[in-house]
DNA sequence: CGGTCACTAGAGCGATCGCTCTAGTCTTTC
DNA sequence: GAAAGACTAGAGCGATCGCTCTAGTGACCG
C-alpha cells in the first residue's frame, strides 16, 4: 500500500502547491498531473469527486500546516506579539528578498464565493482555525475576554493583508512593516471598557 | 460616436466586477460577453489584446474607483484612522450583515504572478497608489518621516486582510474589529515636529 | 447619393477543459 | 498458483476555452 499513499500524498502536496501560486481555476488538471507526474486514473481513484474534492484536501493539508506552524511560533514566544512575528518569519517562505508564497489558501479563497461553496467552507475554516489559535494565546497572556475576538481578527487581518501585499507587489518589507505593526496592536491589553 | 463608449464601458466595469467576483481565470469570455450583452466581435474591437487587456484595463478602472474613495474618506476625516474607518464603510459594500465585496483587486492580483506579469504590475500599481495616500495623509498629520511608508503599509495590509477574512468568512465584523485595530495602529506620532 | 469608417453580430477554429471508462499491473491472501 | 482487490495507464468523450475572420449595420461626410 506504500504506492497508494504516495501517489495521494504527492497529488495533496502538488495541489496545495498549485493554488497557493495560482489559486483554483487556473489549476488545469493536466498541469497536476504533470506536476506530480501521477495519472489520470489515479487521480479519481483516489478522489472520485475530481479537482474539487481534492482542491479541499489540499486546502485542509495546507490549513493545517499553517496551524502547526502559528501554534509553535506562538508557543515558543514570551508574548504574541513575538509569536506572530515569528510566525511570519516561517509563513513569508525562504527570503529572497523578492518572492513571497504567501497565503496558501489566500487565492483559493477569493475566486471560491461563487466558484465553489465547498472551497469557500473548507478556506473559512483555516481561518476560523488560526483566528482560534491566535485567540487562545491573548487568552492565555491575561487580555480580557471581550477584547480577544476582535483583537485575534484584527491580527490575522494584518498577517493575511501583508502577505498579500508582499506577494502581489515583491516587496518583502510589507512583512517587516506589519511585523512592527503587530507590536503596537498587540501591546499590553488596555483596561477593559477603554475605548 | 456614444454606442461605442458604452458598449466598451459596459465592458469594463462587467469584467471589473467579475473579476471582484471570482478572479480572472474564472472568468470567461462567454460569461462576460452575456452579462454586459456584448458580442463577441465588439469586445475584440474595443479590446485587440483579448481578455488580458480588458482585465487591466477593468483592474485600472477599481483601482481608481477605490483611490477616488480613499482620498475622499481621508480628506473628510480629522484624522487618518477616522478615515480610515470612513473609507471601510464604503469599501465593505451595503452592509447586509452577511456579505461584504472586498477588495476588487485581490483575487486577480493573487492568480496573478505566474498567470499574467502584466495584469500583476497592474494590481501592484493599484496597491502602491493606495499605500501612497494614506502616507501622503501621515505626512499632513505630521508623522516623522521614517514612519510614514511602514505605518502606510501596515495600515493598507490590515484593510485587504480584513476585507478578505470578512469575505471569505462571511462574518462582516471583521471590518469592524479592523476599525478599531486601526485606531490603535495610527495613534497619534512619537514626536510631532521632531525627527 | 455613394463612399468611408467605427462598430457589431456571430459562425467557426484548434486547443484544452474536467471527466468517464476499459484494460492492465501490481500486492495481498488463501 | 489462483483469485481478489487496490491502484495505474491512458484513450476518448462532449463541452467550453480564447480567438480569428467575414459579413453586415448605421452614422457621418463629400
Amino acid at each position: 500500500m506504500a504506492r497508494d499513499r504516495d501517489t495521494r500524498v504527492d497529488l495533496v502536496q502538488t495541489m496545495a502547491r498549485l493554488l497557493r501560486d495560482q489559486g483554483y481555476t487556473a489549476t488545469g488538471r493536466a498541469q497536476l498531473l504533470a506536476e506530480c507526474g501521477a495519472s489520470n486514473g489515479s487521480l479519481y481513484h483516489h478522489f472520485p469527486g475530481g479537482m474539487e474534492e481534492l482542491a479541499e484536501a489540499a486546502l485542509e493539508a495546507s490549513g493545517q500546516a499553517v496551524a502547526d506552524a502559528l501554534l509553535e511560533a506562538l508557543d515558543g514566544a514570551p508574548d504574541a506579539a513575538l509569536g506572530v512575528i515569528r510566525f511570519l518569519d516561517v509563513a513569508s517562505g525562504p527570503d529572497d528578498g523578492v518572492t513571497c508564497l504567501g497565503c496558501p489558501i489566500a487565492p483559493t479563497a477569493l475566486e471560491s464565493p461563487i466558484i465553489s461553496p465547498r472551497l469557500r467552507a473548507a478556506a473559512a475554516r483555516c481561518f476560523e482555525q488560526w483566528e482560534g489559535l491566535i485567540a487562545e494565546r491573548l487568552r492565555a497572556d491575561g487580555w480580557p475576554e471581550d477584547s480577544v475576538a476582535e483583537t485575534a481578527s484584527a491580527t490575522l487581518s494584518l498577517i493575511e493583508g501583508a502577505l498579500l501585499l508582499a506577494r502581489v507587489s515583491g516587496h518583502v518589507s510589507h512583512i517587516a512593516h506589519a511585523k512592527r505593526a503587530s507590536v503596537s496592536l498587540l501591546a499590553v491589553p488596555p483596561v477593559p471598557g477603554g475605548n
